[in-house]
This record gives C-alpha cells, structure tokens and sequence, in this order.
DNA sequence: TATGAATGAGCGTTCATTCAT
DNA sequence: CATGAATGAACGCTCATTCAT
C-alpha cells in the first residue's frame, strides 16, 4: 500500500509550512523529507505557490463542513441555541485539535505570504462568519435574539473570539508549535460560549 | 527641517512592509522610496531584520502604553467599568485608526515572518493579554464579575476579540490596505463593549 | 567524453585561485571560465571556502604521497642516505613542476586568506615536517647522524629549505606565475641534497 | 605627549593586519581601535594599500639595517665566519623577536593580498638574498667557502632557511599568533648556523 | 512517472572611499 | 585637522523552476 506520491508531497509541504513557515520551506526541504526528486515536486504542483493554496482549499472544504454540520436547524429556546452552539464548538475544537498543521498555517503562519495566500485565508475567515451571520440572522428571527442591526459585525465578532481562542487554546500565548493545550475541549467550549452569549458578566452577573 | 534620515528609513519600512509583506520587501525598495542609497541603511540598522524589530518593538511600546493608560483605577458599579471598557476601545481604535500601517504589521503581515518577527507579535498580544487580565483581576475583587477561576482565559478571549474586531474593522473582510471602516469608531465600542460583557444576549435578551 | 562538472569546477578555480589569489578570485569568474551557470557552483560545494578548502586536502594528500613515498626504508650509509634523500627531492621537484597552480596556493597565495585556510596550509607543512622528522630520527638510529636532540627543529629547518628553494625555484624571485626555472631539476636537487646534509662548507670544505 | 595621530594608525593598523590578516581588517576596524573618525584615515593615507605598503616598506627598511649592519667586514678563517653569522642571526632572531607583527605580515599573511603587496614582500626577500649572496661571494673571494657557481642559489637556499626557521621559530607550527617560542634564541642561532654551514652531517659527521 | 543536474535572476550585505561641515 | 554620515559598486549566496534523460 505505497502512498500515494502526490499526497505524500501535500501532507509534508504542510507540516514543513506549519513548522518553519511558508517562506522559510524550500521546495528541496519538501522533497527531501518526502524522499523524491527535485523534479516530481513539479510533476504534481505547478509551483510552490499552487501547493499551498491547494492544501488550504483543501483544509478550508473541511473546516467549512464541520463548520456548517454544526448547528442543528430547529432551535426552540436559549438553552438550545446554547446547546447547539456548544456542539459546534466542540466540534470545531476537536477538528482543530486533529488538525494542528492546519490550523498553524490557516491562523498564524500563512499570513505573511503572498497575495494570494493571505487571500486564501481571509475568504476562509470570510466563510466562517458566513456561517455564524446565518445562525444570528436565524436565531434573530425566531426573536431568540435581539435585532440590533448589525449581524454582520456580531459575526465577525464571534469569528475573532473563536478563531483567536483557538489558536490561543492550542499553540499557547508564544504561538509554540508543540504547545500542550492545559485546558480541556469541554472546559473551553463551556466557557467559549458562555462568553459568546453571555458575555464577562455572565447569565447571573449582577446588574 | 530635514527629516531625520533614521526615522525617514523607520517610515519608509513601515509602509511598505505594511503594503507589500516582510519578505517582498526590499531593503533596495526601501533605500529607494527614502532616496538614500543602499549602504545608507546599514548605517543606521545592523539588517532588515533589526528594522522591522526595532519598528515593532516601538509600535508595541505605544500600543501599549494606550492599554495601559486606558481603565480608570476606581470602578464602583457595572456602569462605571463598561463606561470606562468604552474609554479603553475608544482610544484603542482611534490609536488604531491613526497607525494603520503599524497595525497591519501587528496584526495581519507579520505573522509570516521569521521566527524574531513571530515573537516579536506574539509578545505584544501576551503583553496586551496580561492588561485585560489585570483588570478582569480586579473587577473580580470588586466583587463586580464573578469569579470563574480562569481570568487567563477571559482575558485571552478579550484579546482575540477586540485584536480581530479591529483588523476587521479596519481592513474589511479582505484584508484591504485601503478599506474604508464602514462602522463609525462610537458604533464599534458601543458593539463590542456590550459583546465584551453581555455577549450575543445583551443586557435585555430575554431568557 | 564530457568532462565531469564538479572536477572541472575544481580545476578552474584552483587555476584562478592561483592566478588571481583567493580573495580576488569571485565566483562568478570561477563559473565564467567554467562555462556553467552561477548556481551550478553552489551545486557542487557549499560555498567558495569550501571548495578551496577541498582542492587544498586533496593537494596535501597527493603531495604527502610523494613525501612519504620518497624515502627509501633501509639506509646504509651516508651515500645511501643522500642518494635516497635526492631521490626524494626529485620526486617533490617534479610533482612541484607539475602542479605548479597547487604549490602556488599551498606555498605562497593561500597565506592571507581566512583562518580555515591558513590552518589548512599549516597542517600541510606540519605533515611535511613530520615526516622529515621521522627520517631525521631514523637516521639518528642508525648512527649516521649526530644526536643533537632537536630533531625536531632540524626538521623545520629542513622544510623550510625545502619548500623555501621550491617556491624560489619554480617561482623566481618576485614569484611571478610564469617564471621560467632556470636551473634544471637535477641541479636544484643536488644542490639541496648537498646544502641539506653539508651546508654552506660542503663536503669539501677546508676546515 | 599626546601620540602622533599618523603613528597611531600605524600602529594599529599593523597590530591589526597582523591578527586578522590584511584583508579581513576593515578600515572601520582600524580606526574605531585608533578612536579617530573614518575620514581622519584618510586625511593621512590615501587608501588601505597605501598604509599597508608604508608600514611594509618601514618595516623592510629596519631589517635590511639589521642584515646589512649584521656582517663583520673582515673575516678570516671558518671560526670568524661563523661567529659572524651567528651575530647576524641573534641579531636577527632579537629584531624578529620585537617585531612580532611585521614579521606576521612580512611572513605570514601578507602573502594573499594584492599584487602590490606580494611585490612588497617579495622584493622584501629579495633584497636579504641580495646581502646574503654578497657576503657567499666574499667568502668565496676569500677563498673560505668553495666555489659552487650558484652564489645566488646558495643564498636562496640560506634565505629560506632563515626566513622559514624564524617565523616557525616565533609562531610555531600552526602560525599563531600568541605563541611562545620554546627554544632560546642563542640555541635556535646555534643550531641555525650550524645547518647553515655544515648541513645535516655537522661538522663531526662520519664521512 | 521520476530523476537530479543545471539555471539565473535576484537579494541582503559589505566596505573602501568621499565630502560637506 | 577632524568628523561621521552618505555613497554605490560589488560579491556571495539562494532557491524556485526547467529539462534532458
């Protein structure tokens, strides 16, 4: 059961991307540890640039999946709109979780690079917020929650509190590669979403 | 009242590391917008390198000393510590606003860098980090917020969503250089202070 | 029968290195002459000391052969052992005459270069004098030299004669690269072997 | 008694040459060690070869005063002859001896610089052999040493001996610089002139 | 499919030298 | 005499990409 030679390059051009960053990777560090010539790396990839933009196509299908699974449709009341999101997160954490190199070069490492890179990453970002503008607008109309005219902007708000919390929760402050997350899943998605509905003052904050 | 060659050079970089990227920038694209020549940059910076830690070493200084100077010591009641939150983001965005470029770099192009550069970033969010989590520390005491026994993490949550809400706020979803915030300063820190304490509920969601 | 790149590389610069000097000499005349593109060089060594460093040992190893197989191991007398000593000028004189650009390098260009270098010049006289030594002493044994218990030092003297009336010999007095010996192989030698075993007095000299 | 400013740089920048070599000292090197400005340097010389070949072409000057103020005029048997030399040689040895630096230069490192700095030296060498074959002819007039019709060879040969005992002699046989020299001087002339004269065999070889 | 030698434009950096003050 | 900022040509080296086999 040889791997396949093309899969092979994408799995180790990303974690040498997630470990020493787009730029500082070399075609020849990719194909020396994937253990083939120089020239095959140019039979599969046109060039250095299309590997990694296919690789985060790739890796944005995926979190976009779990992503959109999250939710369950039929919300009746807070609780379960709480609960969903949970599940959500849960599952975007565990994803992450599994999916370290990824996430690296989706939040950290890839930011940097060209054009096109950061494009990449950005309409990654954007299709996140997508997601979470439809589960607000939704959640609005079912008057779960108040309309105050800025959907978008709340998205965005939520995108940024879980994307940094992310990569916070698994890479550490310092952004350390072999980081170990000193929280559990379920400790930070309690916590993730009771900030995401609830806010620092909380359900039972006085006020 | 010719310009200081040094900060002439220290401006220059700036912009165009915030425009064109770290890596895509040339010293040569530098020494030519400055119009000195090219040994005139290694006598004021030992390499590109020390330039852009030097830039972001004084950029994390100013920001933080907005951070900083931003919470009023003597909070009494709720109201107070969002009206002071406000005083904080208010001065945070506008800090922002004035200092795009610098902000870019902090925030979007630098990730990608080296190593120095990545930490050099990276030290910023901690040190912004830590604020938060000194004043969550203290309204804590003040019996203001309960105590949830993970401040760290509040304040983590904090950083990432006032950090991303203001790259996005500035750059768009696209991460425009040229981007025009479409949501006035007032209308962002009135958001995202209520995010910041109520979350997506608000004070009046219903339960 | 197309000549191996790497080998042709190694002759050229060694041929500029000694024409040129090793600081003078710039990669890109080494490639130039070579008729090879500029990376190509980098190809086969890792940098331009490298490959000087390279072309120096392999110099000292031809070069310590010629020493080490020069003596003859059972001397009898003092005709015996002048006899094997010319027999070993002869060797040295020729393999000098035919690697002239090698000598120069070992003896007179190479001195100024970086550290590496340098040290790499040294070892080679130090293997030189080593073996001189090891005759000096062997003779010391067979009672055909006086025990004056520097041998070591005779030894240096030696090699200092040696190497000194080579580079003179092959060079001239100014060292210029195209010289002209003027004296043939077996004047110099017996000139040499006679200075070496009787001095200025020589064999005849009135007492 | 403030230092000559000129003298100064000279002085340094021998010292200098002498450590680091000739080209691996910067100007800048050598007059942040002189605590004088970049211009001041060249106030007082023209360029880097100008005060490398001022300071090689004193320095020539003071030995050829050693050499030729070395030899008694009037010789007249063996004995005489040989403690002449041997008053040149401690001579000499102590003049070597106090000028450390210039003989690295002469000797050593000078060897990989520019052309006009090769010439320096060796018209430097040249000039020693001229004394040297003077006095072989004298004594060859004076019917003290056999006629061998290769005065200038012979002083060739007595010129690498000495130039090459010397600097083995004060920097030992990897050329470093701090070195202590581990044989007296009054030996290293004994066993110098010894060489010179009667070679290997010595006076009291069997023949 | 796969190899790996070859390419060459381009970059960061160096450093002897100049010159206005 | 002295300063030190400014110059700019030049060099060693990199690395994504190509191509004959």
């Amino acid at each position: 059961m040889k791997k396949d030679t093309r899969d092979l390059l994408l799995e180790v051009a990303l974690e040498l991307f997630a470990t020493k960053g787009y730029h500082a990777t070399k075609v020849s560090d990719v194909v020396k540890k994937a253990g083939v010539a120089q020239g095959t790396f140019y039979w599969y990839f046109e060039s250095k640039e299309e590997i990694v933009l296919k690789i985060m196509a790739e890796g944005r299908k995926k979190l976009l999946e779990v992503v959109h699974s999250g939710y369950r449709k039929e919300e009746g009341n807070i609780r379960d709109m709480v609960d969903s999101s949970k599940r959500l997160m849960k599952k975007l954490l565990s994803f992450a979780s599994n999916n370290r190199n990824l996430m690296i070069l989706l939040l950290l490492k890839g930011q940097g690079g060209d054009e096109k890179l950061r494009n990449a990453i950005s309409e990654t970002l954007v299709a996140i917020e997508k997601e979470f503008a439809n589960n607000i607008q939704r959640a609005i109309e079912l008057q779960m929650l108040e309309d105050r005219d800025c959907v978008e902007f709340q998205a965005q708000m939520l995108t940024s509190l879980v994307t940094g919390t992310i990569s916070r929760w698994l890479f550490g402050p310092m952004h350390e590669l072999n980081y170990q997350p000193s929280l559990s899943i379920d400790k930070v998605v309690d916590e993730m979403v009771r900030y995401e509905f609830f806010g620092l003052i909380g359900q039972g904050g006085r006020q």
